[in-house]
DNA sequence: ACCATCTTGTTCAACTTTCAAGAATGGTCC
DNA sequence: GGACCATTCTTGAAAGTTGAACAAGATGGT
C-alpha cells in the first residue's frame, strides 16, 4: 500500500478522474436513496434489510453470526449491534449454537419474514428504477463483470478456496 | 415510489440479481477499504477527504457551505458537523460571507492543503489498485457511462439548469 | 492434562450520521 | 415599511459505526 509514497505518483488521467467522480456520485446517491426508501417503508436502513434478506435465503432461515457478517461484508462488531436492534424489533432472534458453545445463530422470525414479504416489492422497484430500468442489457452485463473484477481485487480470494479439506 | 406496492412486482431476473449483489459487494468493499486507508494515512474518513479535495479545487480554495454540500452530495447538516471537526483539526477555517450575511465559506487552510499533498499519492494509488489497474480501457469507459446514467436517474436535473437567469 | 494460541461474539468509548427544530437573513409583494 | 415565505446554516438528541479490549470456548501440540 505504502509503495505509493515512493516514486512519482501515478495520477489519474482526465478520463479516469471523470469516471471516478461519476462513480462516487452515483454510488453515494444510490445508497442514500435506498437508505431513505427503506427507512421510510420498512423502518430500517439498507444494511439491516440486507441482513434479513440474507437470513431469509439461508437454510432454516438462520445463520451463524460470523458467516452472516462475512456474507454481508460487515464487521462482527457492527453485526452485533445490528442484530441487537433487529431483535428489539422482533424481526430476528438469537439462538445458542449447539455444536459450538461460543456460537450464536441469528434466526429470522416469522414477523421478520413478514416485513420482508411486505416491503420487498417496493424495494425491488426502487432498485429497478435507479438501475435496471435505465441500463441496456449490455450495460447490465458490463456492470456485473466490472463489479466482479473489483470485488475480487478487494476481497483476496482464499488461496485454498477450492481445497475445502484444507480450510 | 409506492406504485410498486400495486400490481405484480417486477422481480429481478437471475442475471439482474447477480449483478445487484456484485454491485453491493464491490461498492461496500471499496468504500470500507478507502475509509480504512484514509483513516490510517490521513486521519479522516473518505467523505471528509473528499471535502478537502473539493475545496482544494475551488477558486481561492473556499466554497459556500451549501455549494460544497451539493457538490459532494451530502446534507448541509452533515456538512456542518464535518466542517466543525475539520476545523478542530486546523484543516479548514470558516469565514463569513461578504455578500450574504447568512452565508459561510469553508476555506481550506495551508495545513489542510499540506495534508492533501502528503496523502493524495497514497490515496490515488489505492483507487488505482482497486479499480483502474484491473479494468480494461473499454471497461473504464463503460463504467463511466453507466455511472452517469445512474446518477442522472437519482439526481433529477434541475429543469432550469441551462437557464441560469431563472435559478 | 496442560499450555499457548486462535476463534467467536460482545462491550465500551469515541466518532459520525440523521432528522427535526430553530435562529438569522434574504427576497418579494403589497 | 411590513407581512410572508424561502434560504442558509447550526444545533441537539437519537441512532449507527468503528476499533480496541475482553471473556469464553475451541484447537492442537506436548
Amino acid at each position: 500500500m505504502t509503495t505509493a509514497s515512493h516514486g512519482t505518483p501515478r495520477w489519474l488521467s482526465d478520463e479516469e478522474q471523470r469516471v471516478w467522480r461519476a462513480y462516487l456520485h452515483a454510488t453515494t446517491l444510490l445508497e442514500d436513496h435506498l437508505d431513505r426508501q427503506l427507512q421510510r417503508d420498512a423502518g430500517m436502513p439498507h444494511i439491516y434489510y440486507g441482513l434479513l434478506v440474507q437470513l431469509s435465503q439461508a437454510p432454516r432461515r438462520r445463520m451463524r453470526m460470523t458467516e452472516l457478517a462475512r456474507e454481508t461484508k460487515i464487521t462482527r462488531s457492527r453485526l452485533s449491534h445490528a442484530v441487537a436492534r433487529l431483535e428489539k424489533n422482533g424481526w430476528v432472534r438469537r439462538e445458542d449454537c449447539a455444536s459450538d458453545k461460543r456460537g450464536q445463530n441469528a434466526c429470522l422470525t416469522e414477523e421478520g419474514f413478514e416485513v420482508l414479504r411486505r416491503t420487498a416489492p417496493g424495494h425491488v422497484e426502487a432498485v429497478r428504477q435507479a438501475m435496471f430500468d435505465r441500463l441496456s442489457p449490455e450495460q447490465v452485463g458490463q456492470l456485473g463483470e466490472i463489479m466482479r473484477v473489483m470485488a475480487e481485487a478487494l476481497q483476496p480470494t482464499d488461496p485454498n478456496a477450492d481445497l475445502p479439506w484444507l480450510r
